[in-house]
This record gives structure tokens, sequence and C-alpha cells, in this order.
RNA sequence: GGUCGGUUAGCUCAGCUGGUAGAGCAACGCCCUUUUAAGGCGUGGGUCCUGGGUUCGAACCCCAGACCGGCUACCA
């Protein structure tokens, strides 16, 4: 292994044990007292000068200018960079110059963690420093890390482009590109703020199973695994619907989870195999609620991340303020292509898609073509956050019946930046029917529909026993963070994306 | 799944019609001995993704494969 190291790597080796041989460990277990971070201090200094006489940070060393008995460096925490000034006779008080001539300027590699105590100052060229008293090596980085630099003109140097690189080493990206770190913060932000939003309205976080015997509440192919002990096949949950609903028949008011679900399908700038979902269920309300619900919820999400409901998206600005604009789907088409495909047959529609140039599958029902004719010509469209209400019941096996369309169901998707972030219906709680809805899956199921959904016997029973009428949603959490952080891939808001894995090694042997 | 493109130093990238490897940054050394704005000079560093083939000669051409990316398809 050892032959394989660069040049680099065997010089950063021989400093760590110049640092053993010196005494010093370079890998400390005490705690290190920080008392700021170096965004505190550049925030706090101006109005508060005597209150930065003695702080402590700690971070990474992320570039060092050495002038003889002097030097600058520049030391990289969690919320930014904060340069620091080390005199000599400073961090050495008596003869013993080891600290600054072996250590600080030889030993020391860019990407060590130190830590320093010290007092702010501003240099004479107006940068706020820390002039540092103190200096503590806190952990011995060995790999270089490609730091980047800027130079006077503001080019860049080194900048870490590769995607490969950014994913697989991600701890990387994140060290030398801080908008990297900064949009993990605000997918943060926002998973609370929606948290925060559904606990104050009394709704209860729940956590429903991960492994199913048999999936459901969503039409896609799962991962499939198998438990030892009971000898006995598992399903990674394409979806938690149908354990939430049974919450719901439970007694609570509402549930909600934020759930990691899996589908076995293709992936793409829009699809993970693993993703992030966040499903809602509220008793006694109805798909309309939450429509008010949602918008409400999402401007409350935008201002929490933003401070403003208006949010750059690659070239468009997109208002997340209420009201949002709402169609049906019927209406969404006639408004887009002005055909009014709503009291058409399954011919009709035939030939309104042929027309429309789209290209329909001999195979496709009604609910299917409509679908598409509402793909190709509306939803690109959709940039700024709508609403598309009353869907085909064909396509919604598990959204109630529409209380006055025939043919239709009480169901909305939000569009937004011409990609669904949200389904929701009023959740259908009618036994019988449900049970009907089940059986033409499988019929899908035998003509070969890779994604029908299966029966649920235990789901039926729950719902016998009375679900009370329920609104439900859910949110593709990777999806809306993709567009409140102006991110243009799903890989860009999840820390790993999956990836093939890296071939370092031969294959490792199936074995248990 | 289809298709097009990519893979060269730690990082970002050049490399012509095939003639045996280059730059900047980083590293190392020296200078500067100091409140800097990538400070100056120098040195080292390569399995040109892998395996075959063509050729006197391959980073470059051909074949196969690996990995990555863009479009596209699939995806309620």
């Amino acid at each position: 292994m050892n032959q394989n190291l660069s040049e680099q790597e065997l010089v950063r080796r021989e400093n760590l044990q110049k640092m053993i041989d010196l005494g010093i460990e370079p890998y400390p277990s005490a705690t290190f007292p920080v008392t700021h971070t170096s965004k505190e201090i550049h925030e706090g200094y101006e109005t508060n000068k005597e209150g930065y006489k003695e702080v402590c940070i700690a971070g990474r060393l992320m570039s060092r200018r050495i002038m003889g008995k002097a030097s600058f460096a520049e030391i990289q925490d969690s919320t930014g960079k904060m340069q620091v000034y080390v005199s000599r006779d400073d961090i050495c008080d008596g003869e013993d110059k080891t600290l600054y001539n072996q250590v600080f300027k030889k030993i020391l590699d860019l990407g060590d963690f130190i830590g320093i105590k010290g007092y702010a100052f501003v240099t004479q060229t107006g940068t706020l420093s820390i002039h540092v008293t103190e200096l503590t090596i806190l952990s011995k980085s060995l790999k270089p890390l490609p730091i980047t630099k800027t130079d006077a003109d503001g080019k860049v140097y080194d900048e870490v482009t590769d995607p490969e690189f950014k994913y697989r080493q991600r701890y990387v990206d994140l060290t030398v590109n801080p908008e990297v770190r900064e949009t993990f913060v605000q997918r943060s932000k926002m998973i609370n703020a929606m948290r925060n939003f559904m606990t104050e309205r009394g709704y209860l976080e729940v956590e429903t199973p991960v492994l199913q015997p048999m999936y459901g509440g969503a039409a896609a192919r799962p991962f499939k695994t198998h438990h030892n002990t009971l000898d006995t096949t598992f399903y990674l949950r394409i979806a938690n619907e149908l354990y939430l609903k049974r919450l719901m028949v439970g007694g609570y008011d509402g549930v909600f989870e934020f759930a990691k679900d899996f589908r076995n399908e293709g992936m793409s700038r829009f699809h993970n195999p693993e993703f992030t979902m966040m499903e809602l269920y509220v008793a006694y309300k109805d798909y309309e609620w939450m429509m008010d619900f949602t918008e409400e919820m999402v401007e409350y999400v935008a201002m929490a991340v933003h401070g403003t409901t208006d949010v750059q998206v690659g070239e468009n600005v997109i208002s997340f303020k209420r009201p949002w604009k709402r169609y049906t789907m019927y209406g969404a088409i006639e408004h887009f292509t002005g055909i009014d495909i709503s009291e058409m047959d399954e011919a009709g529609l035939r030939d309104t898609a042929k027309g429309l140039g789209i290209h329909i599958e001999k195979s496709m029902g009604k609910g299917k073509i409509i679908d598409e004719i509402f793909g190709e010509k509306c939803e690109h469209l959709l940039i700024q956050p709508t609403f598309i209400t009353d869907y085909p019941v064909e396509m919604s096996p598990l959204a109630k019946k529409h209380k006055t369309k025939p043919g239709l169901v009480e169901r909305f998707e939000g569009i937004c930046n011409a990609k669904e972030i949200c389904n929701a219906f009023s959740e259908l709680n009618d036994p019988i029917d449900q049970r009907n809805r089940f059986e033409e899956q499988l019929e899908l199921g035998k003509r070969g529909d890779e994604e029908a959904m299966q029966l649920d016997e235990d789901y039926l029973r729950a719902l016998e026993y009375g679900m009370p009428p329920t609104a439900g949603i859910g949110i593709g959490i990777d999806r809306l963070a993709m567009i409140i952080t102006n991110q243009k891939s799903i890989q860009d808001v999840l820390f790993f994306p999956q990836m093939k894995p890296e071939q370092t090694v031969p294959p490792q042997t199936e074995s248990e």
C-alpha cells in the first residue's frame, strides 16, 4: 500500500513522524475550548471591539504566508474563514522557538486542524484577524486537499468541478466548496421549518416500517430483500402511505413522517434510488383544505430559509407567495392547447393526442392518455407554483371519488419549476370501493404492468374498522430542496448520491 | 435501456497530420525577515483508465471493457 503514496502524501507522513518525535500528539483526545466561530467574530467585531479580547477558534489551516518571524494564515471553521496572525515571539515565550520555526513553519500542512487562542484586531490593510497567543494541533491531515485559491483578478484556481470526485468524496467537496456546505444547511433549515409548521399544529411525527412484507402506496418497482430468521421476503418501502393511514384508523388527528423511500427504477437528474418523501395525513379534512395548507407551509418554508417568498431558481424567480395558481387538469389542458377534452371518450382522446403530435401506446387507457397530454403540453410551462386538480380515477387507486365530477378523483399535484413537487388527495376511506380499486390494479398487474399495486388485505381490514375522512399529501423533499436551494440535480441536494461502487479492489464474493 | 462525450501530475487543464509528456496551482528547497493580498527564484513529481491490436514507433488510430457526465427513454 505504501508504495502507492504520492510524494505529497509521503511528505505529510514525515511531518507526522516529526511531530511525534517532538512529543506533540497529532491526534489529541482532549476537548478544545472553542469560544467563537469565524462568522460570529466577523459579524460582531465592528460594534463590539472589546468583546473579542480573548477568543478561541478551531478549524482547518487553509493557507499560510510565512514571512520570517511573522506569518499570516487562514483557518476555516464550519462558518467560514478567519485570518490569523502568528508572530514567533508571541507563541514561543522563552528561548525555544521550536513551535514557530519547526511546527508552524514546517510540520503543519494545509488541511491540518488547529486551534488558536488570541485577540481580534484589524491589520493595516484592513483585514480582521486574530493575533495568535497560543497554537494547538488538533488533527493531522495526511492527504493534500484541492484547496481553491482566488487571485487578485478574481480568477479561481483548482476548483474541484469533477462531479465524480465531488460525489464520491463529498467530504472534500464540503471542505473546499463553502457553497456546497451552505446548500445542505438550507436543506436542513427547510426540513426543520416543515417539521415546526406541522408540529405546531398538533400533528404527530411518527416512524413506520422501512422493511415491508408487501409494498404499496405508490406505483413503482421495489427493492427486494430477505430476512433470515423469519425466512421471509421483505421489500424496502416505495411509500409509507398505507401505514400512515392505518395510524389514522387508530385515532390520531394528524400524523406525518419524513421517510426514506426506495424505488428500483432509472436514475436521472430528478431520480435517486433512495429519496426522501414527507407524507402527512390529517383527519376531517379534504384535498381543498390540503391545498391551502400546502401553500401556507411552503410559503413558510421559503421565508424560513431565505427570508423572502421570492426564490431565484435557474433563470427564473419563483414566488411562493400565496395563493398559488390552480387549474383542474382539464382546465390546464384547455388553457394550454385550446382543446376541451372534458366530454371526450377514449377514441376522441386518442385522436386529440395524435393531433397534438403525442405518441400514444395501444395499451394506454383514458386516464393515461390524459396524463400524457398534460405531461407533454402543460407541465413544462408551469414554472410558478401551481396546483393541478381532479385527476382521472384510473390513475389514482387510493384517492376518493370526486364529490360532483364522475370519473375523477379529489386529487391535486403541486407543480413548480416544471416538476411535480407534491401529490395529495382526499383519501379513499370506503373499504368496498378500495377493494374494487385494488382488484383493478391486480388486473393491470396480470396484463404485465410491473408497477401495479398489490392487494393489501390488512390495509382493507383496517379500513373496514373505519377511517375518518382524511386529507393526505406526499411532498418530494429532494425535489423541493432542489428548488429552494437552486440546484440543477438531485445529486446536489443529497450528500451521498447513489453511484456505482468504485472498483479499487476486486469485487467481494458473496458470503454471510 | 439508447446515444454522444470524457478519463493525462495531489487539483484544474493543454497536448497538432502518430515521433516517446507540458502549464498553472499544490509539494519540496532557497531568497525575502517582515501586517500580507497567489511575494521572488529554483527542484522534484506521470501505470497518459484497463486489456488487446495496427505500426519501426501509440496519450493520439482500431477493437473490447471499466468508470463518469450530457441529452434521451423509463419513472402517478
